[in-house]
DNA sequence: TCACTAAGTCATCGAATGGTGACTTCGCAC
DNA sequence: GTGCGAAGTCACCATTCGATGACTTAGTGA
């Protein structure tokens, strides 16, 4: 990340996203300077603004999930929560400093349009995709309340680093994701995903 | 908040940190500054150096939780989970910006010591009640794995503000509380909280 | 080789930040 | 009333922040 590169317009703003991506997620928008994201990537300050127009620009540019991963909507059914648990808890998200996107964004949720960004990729990513699996009445409320599952999950691994769940495998965790799962779908799932 | 106070040290230190709390709640503590506070509570910012000695003891007295809630551990065991969603979820926490307190700290969870702070409160006031009731195996990670189930309605509730958990009364979520608390304690729990 | 353009640097701005010490004014005991 | 100590104010400091515009340098195509 360090080693100089040779005046390269594209490698170097991939730099600085690399840098402003894990420096966002790990302190926070506002405990986050631009120094500080182009001394990590060893670059000018003032290209930040030349290529990203402000701080906020290059932040949102930042943390737009890429979509990069696999689409975790394929799959049997069943094993969907197995996998969102797998996406959420057990993903390597190191290079977002440790935590998913989604919790590390938590750290700057001052920012309003920051909110509504998570509101609708929990909703989009989650949410939808668990209410068609409900089966029985309030989809929308079960649906959120597995989603929630998943956030506190993800938190109180990556974050709050609680000891059991830290410590935890995806085995460990399975026949608790299976058993509430079905409790809040209303429908047999599993708890094991055959694809990581 | 803002009527004049005649000279009154315990009143001012009050009003800093009621203003404090609300601030660092909200906006976290890198986005909001002595001077914010002060404003706040109609106050000379210097005031906060000569009481609290710096911006951050202010943030660590304003943000330390009183004890001053009723014992949630009061009351007939298979209540529990439902008295602290009822906590968590439904409690009137407008002081605190809307959110529970341990809600809005991850907001400043880029500071370290706060990290071990929401640590501690998990594990002490959530996880540890939890694992007592625990029939079965695996008591660390269930009483967890409960906790992060609370932890994510809390999120969904007031910072992400997802529709159905925002909308929400305590009665429509009792079915489901009482289903997946006992799954996860293996005991029979009950959804309704006796007392609020 | 040379000039032109794009990439990167430099000096610097104004505002805001946390923090300090000297000063003024209020309120109460006598 | 009058001191005196505590409560509150004021001017100010060093640093850091995001941001700007003029400048220099490197790479490339002709």
């Amino acid at each position: 990340m360090t080693e100089k590169r040779r005046r390269d317009k594209p490698a170097t703003k991939a730099a600085l996203l690399e840098s402003a991506r894990l420096r966002f997620a790990r302190d926070g928008y506002d405990a986050t300077s631009v120094r500080d994201v182009a001394r990590d990537a060893g670059v000018d300050p003032t290209l930040i603004f030349r290529y990203f127009g402000s701080k906020k620009q290059l932040f949102d540019e930042a943390t737009t999930t890429p979509a990069e991963e696999a689409d975790l909507l394929d799959g049997p059914p069943e094993e969907m929560v197995a996998r969102m648990v797998s996406s959420v808890v057990f993903h390597d998200w190191s290079r977002y400093g440790g935590e998913h996107p989604l919790v590390a964004m938590l750290r700057s949720s001052a920012l309003p349009d920051v909110r509504e960004r998570i509101r609708d990729e929990v909703c989009h990513e989650y949410v939808d995709a668990f209410e068609k699996l409900v089966d029985g009445p309030d989809a929308a409320l079960r649906a959120e309340l597995l989603s929630a599952w998943l956030v506190g999950m993800g938190i109180l691994r990556s974050v709050v680093r609680t000891p059991a769940m830290s410590d935890a495998q995806a085995t460990d965790l399975a026949p608790y994701v299976e058993a509430v799962a079905t409790s809040l779908l209303g429908r047999p799932m599993t708890g094991v995903a055959t694809t990581d």
